[in-house]
DNA sequence: CGGCACGTCGTACCGCGGTACTACGACCGC
DNA sequence: GCGGTCGTAGTACCGCGGTACGACGTGCCG
């Protein structure tokens, strides 16, 4: 059984997720709260397994809510339901924490086997999203370590020389990386002019940038 | 009415969706293919809507197949389908230009749902994988002008410094930013006193590092 | 066996990068 | 006007980083 708190400032739309919510045995409304404010609240007083939101709201809107309530920290998965596939909606809404994002116009299977996903802990975007938020993704998440699209200079490097890059990707010295490797510094140096040469950076500068570049290193933005 | 091209390399496989596309007046299967090589050979044949791309293949696997398809730039979206979520598989099969990435254990209805979703240009993830999709995807792209949370030591340095800390992203030497700022060597070495000292910096090294967590600089995967 | 790739280590040299300090003009706000 | 910020610039110093050598042991392959 998941229990279910839905938001929205019409009375009707409630009355129509509630009537759907409850005709299956799987889901129960445990509450309704009709703007930002309230939702947060009331996630916090009945702890509802998913959040039921919508975006368009007076007062606190949708996405503000999703913020505070995922930064609360409990346990509820908010489910960002809106009429219109406003990109920035998504964008705000899916970085707010939400658990997905679903356009009103969804058939009620599709809603409910998002609200069974958002609950087991899993996520959904309405396919129409879907398409540019992988867009972006592909733009912008760097490539992936197991990627077969590999620069061929990667291929060029052997595994200790590998293991180097992937240390002055981190910053290290070559002081700090002869301790963490257990070899002398000139090691260090030695490979660290080897992994220049091959990989064609004039410093370990542009070798930090290269291995950014090539998904031996990742951005941590925290 | 929709076309599908069904690529796995089990006939049985192949046998068990060519019944169940049949079975329904929207989808019909076109052709199949057995590896990689076909799928892309019969693509350019048939031309079909949808090619259901399976992933684990002898010879070409489907993400190579995959690329070549899309690289060809006909109209045939391809719906990527795995026994197993591993992560490289995801990331792989998106990168090269999937329009969905569905696990075999998906319901009838839901497969039938996503090939619809596919051909009509959207797209379809599963949920346990949107998940981490999600994850990706707000750690990497960057925040709308407006939402962003932003780290309190960018705010510290003045306009200058931040073209500096740039700069520095891209790996130039204070000798290339003189010049191209059309200032002395010395007063660049004066802002990148300063930017290491705001920023928490011991070198310019980890300045990169910093530029790339806080997106000022940006990984190029090409 | 002989070669080759790889990882290890050393010495010597030089230049860029970073620090410390001082300094000056432009601009802004009190 | 006076103090603060900012951008500019200089000098002096030192150390890390990168290069250019040479060298040795191990393991693998033809």
């Amino acid at each position: 059984m998941t229990t279910v708190l839905v938001v929205d400032d019409q009375p009707l739309q409630r009355y129509g997720f509630r009537i759907l919510l409850d005709s299956v045995p799987e889901t129960e409304v445990v509450g309704e709260a009709a703007h930002g404010a309230e939702a947060v609240r009331k996630t916090a007083e009945l702890r509802p397994d998913v959040v039921l939101m919508d975006v368009r709201m007076p007062g606190m809107d949708g996405i503000e809510a999703t913020r505070r309530i995922v930064a609360a920290g409990d346990r509820s998965r908010v489910l960002v339901l809106t009429t219109f596939d406003l990109d920035e909606y998504v964008h705000a809404a899916l970085r707010a924490g939400a658990s997905g994002f679903l356009l009103k116009d969804v058939r009620p299977e599709e809603l409910l086997a998002g609200i069974r996903a958002v609950a087991a802990g899993d996520a959904v975007i309405a396919p129409a999203l879907t398409r540019r938020i992988l867009d972006e993704f592909t733009r912008y998440v760097p490539a992936h370590p197991g990627d077969s699209v590999r620069d061929p200079r990667l291929g060029s490097l052997t595994e200790r020389e590998r293991e180097i890059l992937v240390a002055i990707g981190r910053g290290w010295t070559n002081g700090e990386i002869a301790t963490r490797f257990v070899v002398s510094e000139s090691t260090v140096k030695t490979h660290v002019g080897r992994v220049l040469a091959k990989i064609g950076a004039r410093d370990r500068i542009q070798a930090v940038i290269f291995a950014y570049d090539h998904g031996l290193a990742r951005p941590n933005s925290d």
